[in-house]
DNA sequence: CCTACCGATCGGTAGG
DNA sequence: CCTACCGATCGGTAGG
């Protein structure tokens, strides 16, 4: 009773959270039944469900937690680069590193987008865009400077990296099947820092 | 007995291939039953079985299309290019325009890459990499002729524009949700061309 | 947090 | 190309 009841770091929730995560990532929500989720949390099904209510209630609760993270991450981003402009380095840095972390969650992501599931699109725009609104506005801002490039259409630019560091994390120990010496993950993304950097930075005369 | 047995555009198997290949789309191999795709080709779920074997079959059958699409087209394309060098236009031409006639290629791909089946990575490398193969040659060659930046990595950078291409006619008109005036696919598809011939030119001198 | 149970749907087969 | 049928598994509930 004085101590916290479901505070672990082992917590049931936590460990149904967790696997509930993985599997959905590598196998996708239809290809995933709550009984394997159940199994590897170390329970019984309807422990599981008595827990999330339904299996779409546990997408969601899944989904909610990555949502969370950006929305905490965005905002100190966008504080910590004010000074000197928001930076695309620690901004791509913080990208690659949550999802280098657990590369599970840029597939659950890339399969969330792919399923859309109603609430998905919802709660990316009510929860996310404010801040990327922000980030635009100060690369617009960067633009009239002269700093970035002036043919750039930004909000593409943004999505596009979003979408491609997503996809290299997600697939790109799978895609590089198709060309020969099967360039890894890092030689993929540091490929995209060069890409980013040249196609938005207005060229120092010197 | 004279005339061809199932040679029809609108033959079985064709129809169970295309509405296959829209369900596994939209919906994941593991979200469509074989009875949804029977259904949708208007007959009954042991036909369709009759006609396929499983619908394990089934999949490599309708993921051996789109691969036999590229193994015809790619070398098409490196001969029609091979005056002059191959050129990215057209490369990235026929790649969009495959992914946009219908952008449930675009999906299927996504997912067939996330669910990794054993199967897609062998057929990649046997039956494309020999191909792209040719395609990096090419292009190493532009760059020893100055023609392609000197710190462009020419496999890396083939590898995040195939991948860039088919994750916005996958879902760029779902993670546009996440930036504000939300611009549409080809805005995002104009812009990645930018991006791709910016970062990969050599800039004219004058 | 569990045991016992539910109807519905799954992929696939028998047999014609 | 179909009807009739199969065992297995699905998500979820009753009740404790």
């Amino acid at each position: 009773m004085s101590t916290a009841p479901d505070s672990h770091p082992t917590d049931v929730r936590t460990r149904i959270l967790l696997e509930a995560t993985r599997l959905f990532a590598e196998r996708g929500y239809n290809g995933t039944s709550i009984q394997m989720i159940s199994q590897a949390a170390g329970i019984k099904r309807p422990t599981l469900v008595y827990h999330f209510g339904s299996k779409d209630s546990l997408r969601e609760a899944v989904l909610g937690q990555l949502v969370k993270h950006w929305q905490a991450e965005l905002p100190r981003l966008m504080a910590a680069a004010s000074d000197g402009g928001p930076r695309l380095d620690s901004l791509m840095r913080a990208l690659f590193q949550f999802f280098l972390e657990d590369r599970n969650r840029a597939r659950l992501v890339l399969r969330e987008m792919l399923d859309a599931p109603d609430s998905l699109t919802v709660e990316l725009r009510r929860e996310l865009q404010p801040w990327t609104q922000l980030l635009v506005d100060a690369m617009r801002t960067a633009q009239g400077q002269g700093v970035i490039r002036h043919d750039v259409d930004i909000e593409s630019f943004l999505l596009l990296i979003i979408t491609t560091s997503i996809g290299v994390l997600a697939i790109g120990d799978r895609t590089k099947a198709l060309v020969p010496p099967e360039p890894g993950i890092d030689d993929q993304l540091m490929e995209l820092i060069r890409i980013a950097k040249t196609s938005l930075f207005t060229p120092r005369e010197s």
